[in-house]
DNA sequence: ACGACCGTTCAAGAAAATTTGAACAAACTG
DNA sequence: CAGTTTGTTCAAATTTTCTTGAACGGTCGT
């Protein structure tokens, strides 16, 4: 009798032999996407398809990398969403098809057009709504908390123009321009 | 008899009129930092100490952000072993004081250093791997499979060529030189 | 050396997220 | 139109992460 060890290779499927790189490369994207706040399993999904020269099913996805068809079918829809994976039709197929977006560069931009963008002038808005609330506290203050709210609204005020700073570079990344850090610096010089 | 809407103004403490625009800048802060993959309570504690004039106990940091000591301790080491909050001392006093490390460019560049480029020389790594795996398999293909495989080589070596840029960009960052997003762009170029 | 004070660690509990199977809905086929 | 096939949604279950209180260990003052 075959003993627990021995690996179910399930159904007749004959795995491709390239599966096994292909697992390798999907799973460090998925590694890279988690990190970067997605979910691990768009990574995976968008790899499997990028390194596929045809478009995939859903049921393939599912085969490929071992996933209910739920899982795919959620994580695949927020790819399509982010524009990362197109839909796809074939002539004759009731199912429907996934090719991946390949143009690397243009992923990256709408995300950070789209998130990280967003994230900084919210955190823009905070500081600056903090800064106001901070303002209208200045009335009958005496001298020692004068001069801590003095305090309190220099530092507000340079995370204010840092995080403008950081609004303006990731701006200049998104069109493409160059980017000098040093203007992230240079506002912590003058103090 | 009070009605249940009425704040628990707990203990004897009279808190100070900047703790609302304190917390709301610390809370900013600490969703930025999630988002960034660290604590939330990492980017609230070094917000709070940031906008101190005066070291802080972590009594009274627990006591600003309602935390209990334990998750004090936790968050306040790790902003430490990021060098974000330095330990300092006063003579005559027992406890511990803790200040923010006040230079967010030098932060971001450690960070930058210690987290970000590692993690994309793991997936440049991965990347190596997973196309060397694949080199392996290249013995008794048929066509379409010796297609397919090379299709696969192509785009492999187009994502490493990728995070090789990214690599180099974040060196430049780090460097606190020029960045030009162009050299990404261009790894995509000439297909 | 003893007791009080601080800070850290740990394991248990709570909260949040991911994952899954099943139910549902939609689109096509014969 | 009835029966398949395909894809999505939902709630339950699982896993993971976060939080907490208590135990522990170290340090200082008496």
């Amino acid at each position: 009798m075959p003993t627990a060890a021995v690996k179910q290779q399930n159904h007749n499927d004959s795995k491709p032999i390239w599966r096994d790189p292909e697992l390798r490369a999907a799973d460090a994207m998925g590694r890279l996407m988690e990190f970067w706040g997605f979910r691990r399993h768009m990574g995976r999904l968008w790899t499997v398809l990028y390194l596929s020269p045809e478009a995939m099913t859903t049921a393939e996805l599912a085969e490929t990398l071992q996933l209910s068809s739920s899982a795919v079918s959620l994580s695949l829809g927020e790819l399509v969403r982010w524009g990362a994976v197109r839909k796809t039709w074939r002539p004759g197929e009731r199912k429907d098809f996934y090719q991946a977006e390949s143009s690397v560069w243009k992923l990256l931009r709408r995300v950070y057009e789209r998130r990280e963008l967003n994230l900084i002038r919210e955190t823009i808005d905070a500081f600056a709504e903090a800064a106001r609330d901070l303002e209208e506290t200045r009335d009958g203050l005496d001298a020692s908390e004068r001069r801590r709210v003095e305090f309190m609204r220099k530092r507000l005020s340079r995370l204010s123009a840092l995080s403008r700073a950081g609004e303006r570079l990731v701006q200049m990344l998104v069109a493409g321009r160059i980017i000098n850090p040093a203007e992230l610096v240079s506002v912590e010089d003058h103090d």
